[in-house]
DNA sequence: TCAAACTTGTTCCATATGGAACAATATGTC
DNA sequence: GACATATTGTTCCATATGGAACAAGTTTGA
């Protein structure tokens, strides 16, 4: 900030403020950790969210991560191949749908996330550290509203 | 989703639940509407990002909006050169520091961001449309906290 | 029953992206 | 004043990214 200009006036914005003000947390506190998980691991922002969602539900396809964490196809199906690769994950062709392939997190998998997720953590916490936790409480509730908003 | 199995409880994980759902809204709302935009005028993420800022407030450096917004110096930079070129922002040399120059919106860079921003507001409407109007209250205020939190 | 329409996962490709190094300028310290 | 340190904006470069087109499989509906 130059001076004693108050750049933060653009959080007030008459419009479009929730938007601009999501997309600056986003910019700001959750890609710099995708960046960090990168120097440190060697994981992208894909292949992380792979992780991240087979260590929360046991069996799922590509496409299920995609819609899970709004990223496209393309980006998903790359990180699939990485991490089998690795051995970070298992797959298996689904007997009901030829078309799609059911995937599972290794051992290995795991205790690759065991290690990431405290990085993860230290972030969200410092991202909520000025709020109550009312507030917390809160704001959980309303992003929850905003996910499952279809 | 495939078959009965609901995919949703992934915004229920037993952490960095925020973290995740930020990323998830960043990624399914905020970002498809830069797509928009980049199909509908040209303009990529940070060039948007640009304009947006200085039609905010008046006049800018570039390290202002690289801060205001989250984004890398050098994306910045590539913007401001694209938008110069394109006539929606002018630029002149600050004469209290030779390093930096001061940027401001054109006429040309008004009009456009008029045309622009109708499509963020009915994104940002689409998002905040099942909440309570008190909600999206406690919502702006939570955000806001968040944003500026250093 | 069979063609049309759709879905999944994949590859290809052009573009976006951001780290690192750099020159020019400014600031701080002695 | 002069040297070390910091800051701004820039270029270069390797990698990430996501749209489009595709093949293989599945569903729909007349």
């Amino acid at each position: 900030m130059r001076d004693g200009r108050d750049l933060s006036v653009i959080f007030e914005r008459p419009t479009i403020r929730d938007t601009f003000r999501i997309s600056y947390l986003a910019n700001r506190l959750v890609l710099p950790a995708y960046d960090d998980i990168k120097r440190a691991y060697g994981l992208n922002r894909g292949e992380y969210l792979l992780l991240s969602c087979l260590s929360c539900i046991e069996e799922l396809t590509a496409q299920d991560v995609a819609e899970m964490t709004g990223r496209p196809r393309n980006s998903i199906s790359r990180a699939v191949h990485r991490m089998l690769d690795e051995g970070y994950l298992k797959r298996s062709p689904d007997p009901a749908d030829g078309r799609q392939a059911l995937l599972r997190i290794t051992a290995k998998g795991e205790r690759l996330h065991k290690r990431i997720l405290p990085l993860f953590e230290e972030q969200e916490a410092k991202m909520l550290d000025n709020l109550t936790s009312e507030e917390r409480k809160l704001l959980d509730s309303l992003l929850k509203k905003l996910v499952l908003r279809d």
